[in-house]
DNA sequence: AGAGCTAACTAACAATTGTTAGTTTTGAGA
DNA sequence: TCTCAAAACTAACAATTGTTAGTTAGCTCT
């Protein structure tokens, strides 16, 4: 809290004009990241696109919020844990989510979009990628979004083998 | 330290007779760790198989690892900024294990075996995953390693796209 | 000018942290 | 049985943590 308070320019003890706990500052973070992921997916759920564009969106939709909070997502991804009252409403979410991806990709089986491999697998694989991008797009301050987001796609869904 | 030492049976104080410092203990979990990629890294470099078959290689040393060591990873993975004199020493080596992959999927850029998308992506896509292995394996008890290697290579390397 | 908020401040608290000093227990080899 | 080292213990330390109580400065509206 003493270093918070340093950079907003006042004491610890001011934070608590402000706030009501330290445990309400990461809510608000992680709480409201998770509410635009899900909006997002609920969008793209309900839309009537195919197996393989609602997975480019959902691409789209990881870069996008990441992009415009980057400090957010690493506390959304290093300290989600840490929720208290919250940790339940939070696991929920991130379980909905999850649920709502799994189905995309089942579906995408299904229908022979979508190769014959475990779907938990491709599950895990892509959004372990989609998680770290916070580690990686702080970085890359000439990164251009478009590209990033062409190039993306083309490595989680087509793969890097020259067919 | 109190944690740790009530895991071992013992005091807080008592762990002093084995060890220097806590920092000690998170050097050895992680530094022992980065090592061991540095040699799987090493005899997959100066192995004279194809591009894929050197990716191959790569996902199956982490897969081994972090199955070998689920706890530790997940601290190398979290903890490594924690790292204090030894900070220097574990960086380089990650940079020298990013650098030889990189240099792998360029190389198979220029075979013709890898596809002409930005190997940047490529390297941070595939290593993203393998990184998150650790939160993914010791949840699957049941998890065949056998199919998770051949999985894992099927999605990381040829998408999951139908072609 | 004065009243009333908002938001800053200082000072202090209780709890928790890694670690040390000094002491006692344990157990193997003579 | 005695010795001695390894490894446990208790007690305490200084630093750091989140938070509260009480107080003061600055603005806005009458």
């Amino acid at each position: 809290m003493r270093d918070i308070a340093q950079v907003m320019g006042m004491k610890a003890a001011s934070l608590y004009n402000h706030i009501k706990s330290k445990q309400e500052i990461l809510s608000e973070i992680i709480l409201s990241l998770a509410e635009e992921f899900t909006t997002g997916m609920d969008a793209i759920v309900s839309s009537d696109k195919s197996t393989v564009e609602k997975l480019q969106d959902i691409i789209s939709l990881h870069i996008t919020i990441t992009t415009n909070h980057p400090n957010g997502m690493a506390s959304l991804n290093t300290d989600w844990m840490h929720l208290e009252e919250q940790l339940e409403y939070y696991l929920k979410l991130r379980e909905d989510y999850e649920e709502n991806f799994r189905q995309i990709i089942i579906n995408g089986i299904s229908n022979k979009e979508i190769s014959e491999v475990n779907p938990e697998v491709m599950l895990f694989s892509i959004l372990s990628t989609l998680r770290s991008l916070y580690l990686w797009i702080p970085k890359k301050e000439d990164v251009n979004l478009e590209d990033l987001d062409t190039d993306l796609s083309r490595v989680l869904l087509e793969g890097v083998i020259v067919k």
